[in-house]
DNA sequence: TGCCCGATTAACT
DNA sequence: GTTAATCGGGCAA
């Protein structure tokens, strides 16, 4: 039986939560699939909407943990953000990108686009394809129109620096399935040694 | 109050 | 490689 990701998942690190969210399966009113790509924020790095403290856009980052953060970025596209932690510590997991497996018709329609490698990969994608936006921020996640459930097997998890950040850039806060084809950029691969 | 920039994407050259 | 689309926040004035 698969299970449901409650807010004791999200209660714990961040960086914890956003590795087992990798090959997790993220449906939004039954569109969606398996998680391969997230990064971690944390209020302490500079990096984090939350860093300079709270304001009416990112108040649900400061709200308990299992609790759905979803933001405008550049103007024009929604982000989603699971926000993790204790009540207070602002930290969250970006979505950045999905495996499509479950209402791949309606996201095609959605994006307008064929190409399934490229219906969910990037957090403005996954959005787009889901059909999320800011009425849906501050919904929790164990109740509908979200269902998340835990992966059934361990898997390779790859780490890297997050993407299109300038802040605290070195830092290794994206975690992703190693070699998947739905990654919105590959990891580099190991140092050679 | 105004100005610049960003956890992005797609359509250019 | 470059650029437009377009909105909230931070910071200078």
């Amino acid at each position: 039986m698969p299970r449901l990701l409650r807010r004791p998942f999200f209660a714990r690190d961040v960086h914890a939560v956003a590795r087992d969210l990798i090959g997790a399966t993220f449906l939004f009113r039954g569109v969606g699939g398996r998680i391969v790509e997230v990064e971690a924020y944390h209020h302490t790095e500079p990096a984090a909407h939350s860093y300079n403290g709270q304001t009416p856009r990112n108040a649900v980052m400061f709200g308990p943990p299992g609790y759905a953060y979803v933001y405008r970025s550049y103007g024009i596209h929604w982000c989603v953000n699971f926000v993790c932690e204790e009540e207070g510590s602002a930290s969250a997991v970006l979505i950045r990108a999905v495996e499509p497996t479950e209402g791949i018709a309606a996201m095609r329609r959605r994006r307008g686009l064929k190409d399934e490698r490229l219906l969910c990969a990037g957090p403005g994608r996954v959005c787009q394809a889901l059909g999320i936006t800011d009425a849906h921020n501050g919904l929790a996640l164990d109740a509908p129109p979200f269902a998340l459930t835990a992966r059934a097997e361990d898997i390779p998890v790859a780490t890297g620096p997050r993407i299109g950040i300038t802040q605290a850039a070195d830092l290794p806060w994206r975690y992703g399935l190693t070699g998947s084809r739905f990654l919105s950029k590959p990891f580099r691969a190991p140092a050679a040694r």
